[in-house]
RNA sequence: GGGGGCAUGGCGGAAGUGGUAGACGCAGCGCACUUAAAAUGCGCAGACGGCGACGUUGUGGGGGUUCAAGUCCCCCUGCCCCCA
């Protein structure tokens, strides 16, 4: 073999990169003048897309995995001869950038141009098939002007008000925090700081208007991951019950006149209210709380205030309450019920007060043992004696006792009926209830899009006019990462007249939370360039909905959620005429590196230090060390750079491994020795290839395809089985690339294909031969685009270089190639497989039977003996039993 | 506590509607080529027993349905995710 024959990617990879570009082989086809744009004229539109990176500046194995995998859908597609929409851009706004100009005085919008163009050259080296005429930066004015221009969208439609709320607060990033970026430990989702409760003037979006169509239209997304939906139910948290008035009385049991509102999903359990609680940030606990109380109760207010919801209402964390000196009338049946405020009540929940039935709620069981509070049953179990109480409350529902009109009834035909009697009593009345809180947006930093209104003494918050969009974001100013909005301190930028009276008015100093800007990205590259629109109408409804969205899971909820709440939005305002943005969602699995610990010191090794990856052992201690799979991170010195195993085996290799190793879903475990067979992989298609091209078999370049005529039956045996081989492999990667994707499985049988050719192709005829490289080369080519095309050049199908492998047609599968004339039967004596024969294909069921009978198998096993019972699976198997 | 998911060789993973478990690859072993090694090619390979033909056993554990169960049903164990 000569040398210039062997692969090195790093010879070819980057020249095709250039070609293709060149070529305009990733470019959008648009619908235009007829004549004028050959392929996509036609064409059925598809839109592959994946969740656009923040542009920190350097590309991990995650964003690889993520783009690799849209890209080979993106290359499929058009080949399936779709009009592909693929595009890149980058969620720019946001606290890095802002950090790295607060630590190093740099300028944040340059901070952030320069890790783009260092990403974009990274992605660029993957060989996608991104259309980079598309990239937005939601960062760059003709972007956020839009962004500004849809909040008064919101605003407009009533969907968008400020109003005075107990909100998060994150003391490190100095900013207030959506309740979907607070953990589950009342932390922040970026920084890990412990999230303070703060009341602050806010910017909300009142999502909570779209939850009903939000969670009703869950099940349409049949393309959706199921637990992805789950997730997104769970979140919204729909829940029917009651809203209940308890009057308050004074000393004398005489009604005040004031009411206690709770909301119950429980109203079932009314008349086993042993007391009732508000949350301590109600407003009626000052005029309620009796003078003697005034003091425990200002000081167990003072102590909740530093606690998070989650330890407030964790249902396993002790509850404390103190009485406030006040009772409340039970609508139902009359009694007097002491008031208390507890700190698992949130205020912004419900009503902010609930009622207390520790015997069929869980929460209330622990509080009342703690205060010694009675415990009334009102709940049994169907056909079952009364519940003893020993351990905890019983939820469930059952049948009522000890309530009045109500016993014997069902806790469902109870919950009717008790809030039928509300209702006609004027004290209550059905209510749904919601988990999801209002969307908080406003946050006090710099690098975000500004909200762009005015305050104005005389006309209130007025909207900058559209025509003055977009409210660019000052530039110079220094940033301290201390207190407050920075734009607040730039007074010449504050300083505006209110565009409505013209007096002096003031700016808004708030900039939006950034995944304002991601909720409606996918909506601009339809139109990217649209001066006058952040989207025309005919491009948006052309493109979209997303046919194929690819990210991580992380994403489950909020960008996800609020994409949905962007897009119903703009629906309902005449901008767009879909209902849901994403189609089909695919969440691609965490890349994990192998990772070394010390159980003992509780340290993290670098693999490089670890000598014996057999017997991993700390280098300094000597001690045997735990070895695991982890998610990539600095801290655990597990990483794999993409640009080291690009400039080690090419991007193709790197494509093919990471699809290979694991279904798209689940998590892939990196592992160099599979990197190095993947290479080797690659290695010998190259040879294949190329030792074809040695013995002159040459594919001639020509517009109606490679494949030989369907229904060719070629003379020899070995023809034929070669034909079987590629048919297969059609049939096979097209079903793997259909529906649900399968890249590893597709990857298999490229391997199958390649391996029967290289013990084949020798023997076969020149039409059949050259059959199979034509379609090895197109299915490898959205997999390994880069070698494919090398190669497809090298057998000479190229050679003016405008009839790349990747401007072919994905080929269709032959029946007849596919057919057999002989099939393995499968003897099996008691469903035990004791035996094969070769039968005719189209043999029938009676004559199976009379084969399988008189094989040796039967002889053997059946022991002279006519079988009871005989079952026949034509072209598979059949099943004596004795 | 509620909901969702997962469990298959030494490892990653394959196995339409129940129908030959372990495809494909990694690691391993043997052989060929080589002075040697690497690379490459060919072959073996779930476990147990047997020189072998072959037999037994085997998809986290237990039970069931069926001619036939990784696949369907019930119970249990362990792990992951979401919500509490």
């Amino acid at each position: 073999m000569t040398d210039s024959s062997r692969y090195r990617p790093q010879e070819i990879e980057e020249r095709w990169q250039q070609h293709w570009q060149s070529q305009g082989l990733a470019l959008t086809p648009e619908p235009g003048p007829s004549g004028t744009s050959g392929a996509g004229e036609a064409a059925e539109p598809y839109y592959a897309l994946s969740m656009f990176p923040y542009p920190s500046g350097s590309l991990h194995m995650g964003h690889v995995r993520n783009y690799v995998i849209t890209d080979v859908i993106a290359r499929v597609q058009r080949l399936r001869g779709r009009a592909v929409l693929h595009p890149m851009g980058w969620d720019a706004f946001g606290l890095p950038a802002e950090n790295a100009a607060i630590e190093r005085g740099v300028d944040p919008g340059a901070w952030t141009d320069q890790n783009i163009a260092q990403m974009r050259q990274q992605l660029q080296r993957l060989g996608l098939s991104i259309d980079w005429d598309r990239e937005v930066a939601t960062c760059h004015a003709d972007y956020y002007r839009w962004t500004q221009w849809l909040f008064l969208q919101f605003l407009d439609a009533g969907l968008a008000y400020r109003s005075e709320a107990t909100v998060n607060w994150d003391p490190i990033d100095q900013t207030v925090l959506a309740n979907e970026q607070v953990d589950g430990e009342g932390r922040s989702w970026r920084s890990g700081a412990l999230v303070e409760k703060r009341k602050l003037r806010q910017w909300f979006l009142k999502i909570t208007a779209y939850a009903d169509q939000l969670l009703d239209d869950l099940p349409k997304l049949e393309g959706w991951p199921e637990r992805v939906r789950t997730m997104q139910a769970n979140w919204i948290g729909r829940s029917r019950g009651a809203e209940l008035s308890f009057a308050v009385v004074d000393a004398d049991g005489a009604a005040t006149g004031q009411q206690i509102q709770v909301f119950t999903t429980r109203p079932d359990t009314l008349y086993g209210v042993s007391y009732v609680v508000l949350a301590p940030e109600h407003p009626l606990v000052a005029s309620l709380t009796s003078a003697e109380q005034q003091l425990p109760v200002t000081a167990f207010i003072d102590l909740v205030g530093r606690q998070s919801d989650q330890d407030r209402t964790a249902e396993d964390s002790p509850k404390r309450g103190v009485p406030i000196g006040a009772r409340v009338r039970n609508p139902a049946n009359g009694e007097l019920v002491p008031l208390w405020i507890a700190d698992y009540v949130l205020a912004d929940y419900g009503t902010g007060a609930v009622m207390g039935v520790p015997a069929h709620d869980q929460r209330d069981f622990v509080f009342a043992r703690q205060y010694e509070l009675p415990v009334q049953q009102v709940i049994i179990p169907e056909g079952s004696d009364e519940h003893a109480y020993e351990g905890g409350a019983w939820t469930a529902a059952g049948v009522l006792i000890h309530s009045g009109p109500y016993n014997g009834l069902s806790s469902s035909e109870a919950k009717q009926q008790i809030t039928a009697a509300a209702e006609a009593g004027g004290w209550g009345r059905g209510r749904v209830q919601y988990r999801l809180r209002d969307w908080l947006i406003s946050r006090q930093r710099y690098w975000g899009c500004p909200i762009p209104v005015i305050h104005c003494e005389a006309c209130g918050v007025v909207p900058v006019p559209a025509e003055q969009l977009p409210v660019e974001l000052p530039q110079g100013l220094e940033l301290a990462g201390k207190g407050g909005s920075p734009l607040a301190r730039l007074e010449s930028w504050v300083a505006v007249a209110c565009p409505c009276c013209g007096k002096p008015a003031r700016r808004e100093t708030d900039t939006m939370d950034t995944f304002m800007c991601s909720s409606w990205y996918y909506l601009r590259y339809s139109d990217p360039h649209n001066t006058a629109l952040p989207f025309s109408r005919s491009a948006v409804d052309r493109w979209l909905p997303v046919d194929q969205y690819v990210g991580g899971i992380e994403h489950a909820i909020l960008h996800l959620l609020y994409s949905r709440f962007f897009t119903k939005v703009l629906r309902d305002r005449g901008l767009l005429g879909f209902d849901e943005p994403f189609r089909h969602l695919l969440t691609q699995g965490m890349v994990q590196g192998i990772t070394y610990k010390n159980p003992h010191s509780g340290k993290y090794i670098a693999p490089a230090d670890v000598a014996d990856p057999s017997d991993p052992r700390d280098p300094i201690t000597g001690e045997v060390l735990d070895t695991f799979y982890e998610k990539m991170s600095k801290s655990k010195y597990n990483g794999v750079d993409p640009a080291v195993v690009i400039d080690r085996y090419g991007a193709d290799t790197a494509r093919m491994f990471i699809l290979f190793k694991a279904p798209p879903e689940k998590d892939l475990e990196w592992d160099d020795a599979d990197v190095e067979g993947q290479y080797r992989f690659l290695q010998r298609l190259w040879r294949l290839v190329e030792a074809a091209a040695d013995r002159g078999l040459l594919l001639s370049p020509r517009s109606g395809g490679f494949l030989l005529e369907p229904g060719s039956v070629p003379a020899s045996a070995s023809d034929q089985e070669l034909r079987r081989a590629v048919h297969t492999a059609i049939a096979a990667i097209s079903e793997d690339l259909d529906g649900d994707y399968q890249f590893n499985t597709a990857v298999s049988e490229l391997m199958k294909l390649s391996n029967a050719m290289a013990s084949q192709l020798e023997a076969a005829s020149e039409p059949v031969a050259l059959e199979a490289l034509a379609v090895l080369l197109v299915l490898l080519a959205p997999f390994a685009p880069h070698l494919a095309d090398e190669l497809w050049q090298r057998l000479g199908a190229n050679p003016d270089g405008d009839t790349s492998v990747h401007r072919q047609r994905w080929p269709q599968a032959d029946a007849t190639a596919l057919r057999r004339d002989t099939v393995t039967l499968v003897i099996q004596v008691k469903g035990k497989v004791r035996g094969q024969l070769e039968v005719p294909a189209d043999a029938d069921a009676a004559t199976l039977e009379q084969l399988a009978l008189a094989s040796e198998v039967a002889a053997k096993w059946l022991e002279g003996q006519p079988p009871r019972r005989v079952i026949v699976v034509p072209g598979k198997l059949v099943n004596l039993v004795p």
